[in-house]
DNA sequence: GTAAAGTATGAAATGCGTTTCAGAACAAGC
DNA sequence: GCTTGTTCTGAAACGCATTTCATACTTTAC
């Protein structure tokens, strides 16, 4: 298996011209096109995909940082911008960080090392002035609200979306709300709280339960909302699968819902359809398509996606 | 930002020493060490890991395919790839393939390519023999059953897993059992049919329901199972996802679990325990860091990992 | 004191494709 | 017939780190 100068050896030219064919350029006789061909097909040439990056300063390649690859609402993204990138002919090397700020350095790193062309962070634990003194070593787009920064992002309004569903409780005649985050100190939760806040005053909602990510943090926060002796009336969820572990647990403890609570989840995922469950469209997977878009943009944007309450019989 | 050779110019030292110094090799002296280390930072170097990729002729990346990167059963096996190769320091790249055969060839060609140390086939549509043609151009394991084969393979067994599940239905008293499954004509559901076979005779089971693989499907199947005449009085679910599906949809349409039907998922996804679903654990997770493990060990092995039936509430 | 073993270092080869630049060859335009 | 514009082509530079080989200098070992 020979390289480019073995080709060229064979085929009686140089080597640019072996490269202009590999290549598809214009201007080269048909003779020594063929000529190329068939030495290279007598060779079995395969190009060395790294010795191409390496020439071309440029991998086709873009990171993607994210915590958890197995929860829907990582993989929905994802799948999204894995859509995007397969069109665009672009590879994918993923970052499982489990939102280890450790791993997202490492991540990082790769653009320094110009093993990736950009990133995508789809969440993260590490301060974003970490994430901006990368800036110059490529693209980076993340999925969270960024107006005014020097990278790009996409986003769901994770204030309005809060903010509507809490007005929609309300005029529903729900007066106790409680909800839940997957961190008490990430941008989604401090949106939350403003949210709450601008609804119902300074005190802080004392219904809050963080740490919700998955099915079981939903039977585990059903069962200590079962044990307070203040129940809020509704909960609005982190997403539809901490919604669900809820909403079972829930029915299994006893309660009836939405008779003793009503429940909004997030996402609409299929399993909220199947619940009967109440939820906040997101869409994820669009969200990840514009992403990739972005990553592959000179230009700095942020960008908006819309959500949509779905109102099932969870309320 | 220089390179090797600025580095050496600067440090009056070789590159081969500035090589030495940057890979923490023994026998460079103190000073010169020192000298590299300082050059180093005063020009800002960062290595072009391109370059060491040519160099090395790896890339210490992994190549992993997969349908869809979104749906917890494939996650999971993702996720205990992730797990395994960040403890060895390798890097993912990812294909969502949806199962098209183009884009699984374009993935196998990373390996030909060199883009690629090996690769992970997670699920696939291609033939294996197609697969076999690359096994010259690096490693490969496959997640299903290969015995004597030449590429390495760690699978569920998913026969014998069925028909311990069958046995179990047959033992509580079902006589007319139904199952689900993914693709009409894959591996999975060959030995669903063996096992079919085995504990009911030749005449094919008439309650076999395909393309199920979410939610919806089994909402959909569920449909379709209360419009049968004959119905089967069990049902054995391609995973926990489309059993949730099925189970909430038989319960909307007045049916009861297990009164009516029977119903046992896979994987034992939260969602399982939470509907208080019976279930066939799989060690996806698990399943995942073997195959990350194989695809760097240069022998061929084909690895088993177990199952485990859960009893709930289902049946 | 001499052989053997270990430490330290650089030149040069290696991995390989891309791209620029200069020039040649030939066709078209006036 | 001469200028201008196209089409072709190859030499050489470029991207960059790794690794082998030969060599020289120190230490131990006996």
């Amino acid at each position: 298996m020979g390289n480019i100068h073995d080709i060229a050896r064979l085929a009686g030219v140089s080597a640019a011209t072996v490269s202009r064919v590999m290549n598809d350029y214009p201007y080269v006789s048909k003779e020594k096109r063929q000529a190329v061909l068939e030495a290279a097909e007598q060779l079995h040439y395969e190009k060395n995909i790294n010795a191409v990056h390496l020439a071309r300063g440029k991998t086709e390649t873009i990171g993607v940082i994210l915590p958890f690859v197995s929860h829907p609402y990582f993989g929905m993204i994802l799948s999204g911008i894995a859509e995007a990138a397969e069109k665009r002919g672009y590879k994918l090397l993923i970052m499982q960080t489990n939102y280890n700020v450790i791993q997202e350095i490492e991540a990082l790193n790769m653009l320094k090392l110009k093993q990736v062309d950009g990133l995508i962070v789809i969440s993260r634990e590490c301060p974003l002035e970490l994430i901006e003194d990368y800036s110059g070593c490529g693209r980076i787009v993340l999925c969270e609200a960024l107006a005014g920064s020097s990278l790009s992002s996409v986003f769901v309004n994770q204030y309005e979306a809060f903010q509507s569903t809490l007005s929609f409780l309300k005029e529903k005649g729900k007066t106790r709300i409680g909800y839940s985050v997957l961190r008490k100190e990430g941008k989604s939760s401090n949106a939350r709280k403003k949210a709450y806040e601008q609804q119902f005053g300074k005190a802080p909602c004392h219904w809050v339960f963080d740490q919700a990510l998955t099915v079981e943090d939903g039977t585990r926060i059903a069962g200590k909302w079962a044990a307070l002796s203040d129940r809020p009336d509704s909960m609005i969820i982190t997403n539809d699968f901490v919604a669900a572990g809820f909403l079972l647990e829930c029915r299994r403890l006893g309660f009836s819902i939405p008779g003793d609570v009503s429940l909004i989840g997030f996402d609409n995922h299929p399993i909220s359809a199947a619940l009967s469950l109440s939820t906040v469209e997101l869409p994820l997977q669009q969200l990840g398509t514009i992403a990739f878009e972005q990553v592959l943009s000179s230009k700095v944007s942020h960008k908006e996606v819309p959500f949509q309450l779905i109102e099932r019989g969870s309320v």
